[in-house]
DNA sequence: GAAAAATATTGACTGCAGTCAGTTTTTCTC
DNA sequence: GAGAAAAACTGACTGCAGTCAATATTTTTC
């Protein structure tokens, strides 16, 4: 049978992750070398090869991790009948705490993330795709309750929100934003897309 | 008098940028090596060193010097009259051009310019303050004909801008939106922002 | 204008990411 | 279960980014 190699596969895989994640937080990831890492993890330098592409992909495989398990409880847990707006916040303020936690990581992260590599776009597309099915039907209970246009694609209303998320992480690496204002920094962000930026028209702002 | 000194200094910045321009461009930024750049630009590898912190420094000084010459240009010469959308489109638009132009090279310009090192805040801050004093008054124009709302900071408008452009640069990268696309993607993604994405009043959308 | 101080330049050196030819371990075949 | 094929592991090796002690050039001082 095919088992033992893939069991010990695993186990390396895992073994890798455990050593990164312990060697990163102690020492940080610049000043890991991934021989230490090796070392670490009781095997050869060039398996990690075998695993992972360049020293960085430990890194995002761990962030991605993190992520999806995240997202997958938040959708899962999330109170769905509150406003839209805040449902976004509550999902992407526990993202932005994740990366924040550690800003060296954190910043790695999103610019893989942000602006990926090409060799990664594959593994890349899987994720957002993932990750936008976790929010569409969130998004879609939002147009029935009439909380958001219908007029919109969906996928454009993820990226508006999405784009106003990178503005702020990229508002907390130059300090603009605090980490303690970021939460209302979103909200007021994602409240100005909701209602436009536009003049208001003479019935007054819709709340909310 | 201090006048040599300066002008070498001047003419070996020059120099270093000359070659790597040409280098770059030619065998690409990972395969040019600072040995070779040194050479090109006929001094020692340490030299450079003593005018850029690290390599990418090099590439981001270049894509720093073009944007701002490029800002400067447009915001003098744009018709200030034409709605705000179409100015703000026009002005993204020649930025995301400069970066797409070299995938590679835009990739690094843009992973440090929304994400930058602790290292490089200060120069970064420096730029993006300038680049907001070019925008402001634009907006401010906007404001006064009505078109944007008054009760929201121009700090917040210039964001939000920037946040989409930024989604856009992101969804590029990953192919998502192909260059064709672009200037129609962003677009509407500003007229979105303009008219909000919660549901329209009664009284219908305000138009452009 | 000579000696001293300040600043700029240099390339040999260090350390590490990533490669690859050779070796070991697991699976398949009869 | 022996021998062949496939897959995984290994660490010596390569190439390059970035450092730094020594050297060269410019400016200042008297």
């Amino acid at each position: 049978m095919a088992g033992i190699r893939e069991q010990k596969k695993q186990d390396t895989r895992q073994a890798i992750m455990q050593a990164a994640i312990k060697l990163f937080s102690e020492k940080g990831f610049e000043k890991t070398s991934i021989e230490e890492l090796a070392k670490a993890a009781g095997i050869g330098k060039g398996t990690i090869y075998s695993y992972f592409q360049t020293k960085s992909d430990i890194l995002h495989a761990f962030c991605e991790d993190e992520l999806v398990c995240l997202h997958q409880e938040l959708t899962d847990n999330a109170d769905k009948e509150i406003p839209i707006l805040q449902q976004m916040v509550a999902i992407y303020m526990s993202e932005f705490r994740l990366i924040t936690e550690n800003r060296e990581f954190g910043r790695l992260f999103m610019q893989q993330t942000a602006f990926p590599r090409d060799v990664d776009l594959a593994q890349h597309l899987e994720n957002e795709d993932n990750y936008f099915k976790l929010l569409f039907p969130l998004l879609e209970k939002a147009q029935d309750r009439g909380e958001l246009r219908k007029d919109v694609e969906l996928l454009h209303i993820v990226g508006h929100f999405y784009g106003l998320y990178l503005l702020l992480v990229s508002a907390w690496y130059t300090g603009r934003i605090p980490t303690e204002e970021a939460e209302i920094a979103l909200e007021t962000l994602f409240r100005q897309a909701m209602e436009g930026l536009g003049p208001l028209p003479e019935s007054g702002r819709t709340k909310n």
